[in-house]
DNA sequence: TATAGCCCATAAGGAGGCCTTATGCCTGAC
DNA sequence: GTCAGGCATAAGGCCTCCTTATGGGCTATA
C-alpha cells in the first residue's frame, strides 16, 4: 500500500486540467481552446471546472462574448505558459535528439571488413542522421547499454529481438599467394598442416579438416594464440604468417584483389551467421528503420 | 466533432508519465520514485515505459543494482525538472494567492452602517488575509466578476448560492430630534406627512402608512428623488432635510446616540433582509468560511 | 422585437488510461 | 547457495476524462 501522505501528490496541479488551462488562456476562448487540444468544448469546460476546484478560485470570469482571466488566472496563467514551452522543447528535442543519433555496436570484423566501406552511403543517404559505431565482442544487453542496434554472429535466436541475417558465418582456409608459393602452392588440404596455422584451437579448423577428410588431432597441440577475431587472423594471414580460417563474405575484396587465396572451394558452415538486431519494440523507429533497410539492400548487392 | 489532426497534440509529452519520470530522474530509482508520488512501482514502470515508447527511445538503462539515465534521458530531465519547478511554484502561488485575498462586495448602506465598524475585528483575527471591499448596488454575478462573498437584500432564495441571513429589512419612520421638535413633536404617523418625505416613491412608506392605518395615497405625488441607498436617505435625516424610513439594525448607533429617533414602534417587515451570499461549490473554501463565521458570530451579538 | 448565431454549462453515458495486486526474473551480497 | 533488493509483466478493476446532446444567456441583425 503506498504512502498517500505524500506531500508530492496534493501539491501538483491535476496536469491534464494544467494543459487545458495554458491553451484557454492562450485563445481566452474554451471552443478555440478545445480545436487546437482536439477535444470538445465541454471537455474544456470540465477542465477548467476541475482546475479552478483544485485551485479554490475562479479562473475565468465568463463573459457575453468572451472570457477574462481573473487576478488568480492572471498570476497562473504565465508561468503555466513558460513551463510548458519548455516542457515541449525539451520533448521535441529528446525526440529529435532519439532520431538524430543512431548507436550502433558491431563485433570487430564485419565493421572493418564490410561496414567500413560502406557506412559513408549510409551518412549520405541520411544526412540528418549520425552515426555512433562501437566494436565489443560482448553480446550487448540493449536493456543495459544505450545502444539502438547492434550486429553479432551466432545462432539467431534471441527472445524480444528482431533478428536479420546478413551473412553465413561459414568459414574456409586463406592465405597469402606468397605464402602458398613458398612450398610450391597449396594442392591438397594436407598442404597446409605444413605451414603456420594461425588460432589453431578455434572449432572451425577441426569441422573443416574433418569435413576435408584430414586427421588434424595434433592442432590443438599447436602453439599459437586465439586473436579473436578474423580481422586480425586475416591481417596475419595477408602478412604471410601463416593460413587463417575466414568467412569469404567478409574477404571478398582481399580475395579479389589477390592479397588473399582461398585454395579450397571447400567451406564449412556450422549454421551461425551474422545477424542485425534489435529490440522487437522498437521495430518501427525511423532511424532503426533507415539502417536496417539501408543494411539489407546492401546486403542484397 | 473535433479536429483530431492539430499538432499540438502529438507535439505534447504524456504529462502523467512526464511527471513519473521526472521523480524516477531525480531517485535514480523506480521504487523511491514510487513512495514519493504514492503508488506502486509497478505503476511507476509502466509509466516510463509509455514515455520511452512515446520519446521512441529509452530513457534508463536497467543495471543490477540501479538505473542510470541515457542519452536521451539526460537532455530530457534537467528541461523537466525545471518545468515542474516553475509549474508547483506557480500553482503554489496561485492557490495561496486565492487564499490570500479576499474580496467582498456589498450594498453600501450594509458597508457603511455594519460592516465599516467591524471589519477590523476581522483582520486582526486574519492578519494573513486581505479584504478588497466593494460597494455595488447591483446584483453581483459570480461567474461574471471576481468577487468571493456578496451581501445583498432581497428575498433569500437564489439558486447556485449558499445564503445566511444577517439582519431583517424591516422599516420604520426616523427623522432628526431636531425636524420633530420644529413641529411640535410627532405625536401620531399622520404628522409625519407635514414634512418632507425622503424618498415618497419608495413602497415601503405605502406599506408603513398602510399599516399604520393612514391614507398616503397623495405620496407618490410628492417631488422628491430615490437616492436608492438608506445610507444617503440616512445622512439626509440627520442633516434635518426630512423623514426617512430606513432599517433598525443598521441604524442602532444612530438611535442610541441621538442623531435619529424612531417615533413609532410600528415597524414594517415585507419579508426581505440582507443575506450573507457566496457560490455553493466555494463554502469549503478556507477565507469563505473564515468571513462566514466571523460575520455571523458578529451579527449574533 | 423577433430570430439566428455564438459561446459556455451541464447531464448522461461509455471507453480506456492508469493503478493495484501478485508474481517472476535477475543480480549481487553474505 | 540462499537471500534480499529492484525492475518487469500479467490480469483486473476503478475512475478519470471525453463525447454526445441539450439548454441558457447574450449579441447582432433584420
Amino acid at each position: 500500500m503506498p504512502d498517500l501522505s505524500s506531500r508530492q501528490v496534493s501539491q501538483l496541479p491535476p496536469l491534464q486540467a494544467i494543459r487545458v488551462f495554458d491553451a484557454v488562456a492562450r485563445h481566452l476562448s474554451f471552443t478555440k481552446a478545445a480545436g487546437e487540444l482536439g477535444m470538445t468544448q465541454a471537455a474544456v469546460s470540465y477542465q477548467i471546472k476541475v482546475l479552478e476546484e483544485r485551485v479554490g478560485s475562479p479562473l475565468f470570469l465568463r463573459r457575453p462574448r468572451q472570457i477574462v482571466l481573473t487576478e488568480a488566472g492572471q498570476r497562473l496563467a504565465p508561468a503555466v505558459g513558460e513551463a510548458f514551452a519548455i516542457l515541449g522543447q525539451a520533448y521535441a528535442a529528446a525526440r529529435a535528439g532519439a532520431d538524430g543519433l543512431l548507436c550502433v555496436t558491431t563485433v570487430l570484423t564485419f565493421a572493418s571488413n564490410w561496414l567500413a566501406h560502406r557506412l559513408g552511403s549510409f551518412q549520405i543517404a541520411h544526412p540528418a542522421l549520425a552515426v555512433r559505431l562501437e566494436t565489443s565482442s560482448r553480446m550487448t544487453d540493449f536493456a543495459r547499454e544505450d545502444v539502438d542496434i547492434a550486429i553479432r554472429s551466432g545462432g539467431g535466436t534471441w527472445p524480444g529481438l528482431e533478428v536479420h541475417k546478413l551473412l553465413d558465418a561459414d568459414f574456409t582456409p586463406m592465405l597469402s599467394p606468397k605464402l602458398a608459393a613458398s612450398i610450391g602452392g597449396i594442392n591438397e588440404p594436407m598442404d597446409l598442416l605444413r605451414l603456420p596455422i594461425l588460432d589453431p584451437g578455434d572449432i572451425w579448423w577441426t569441422e573443416w579438416f574433418s569435413a576435408a577428410g584430414v586427421h588434424s588431432h595434433d592442432l590443438a597441440r599447436r602453439p599459437g594464440s586465439s586473436m579473436g577475431a578474423q580481422a586480425y587472423e586475416a591481417n596475419a594471414a595477408i602478412a604471410g604468417h601463416g593460413v587463417a580460417i575466414l568467412t569469404r563474405a567478409l574477404f571478398k575484396a582481399e580475395l579479389a584483389d589477390g592479397r588473399l587465396i582461398q585454395p579450397f572451394d571447400l567451406v564449412g558452415d556450422d549454421g551461425h551467421a551474422y545477424w542485425l538486431v534489435y529490440p522487437e519494440a522498437r521495430r518501427n523507429v525511423p532511424k532503426i528503420r533507415a539502417f536496417r533497410d539501408w543494411l539489407l539492400a546492401e546486403i542484397a548487392c
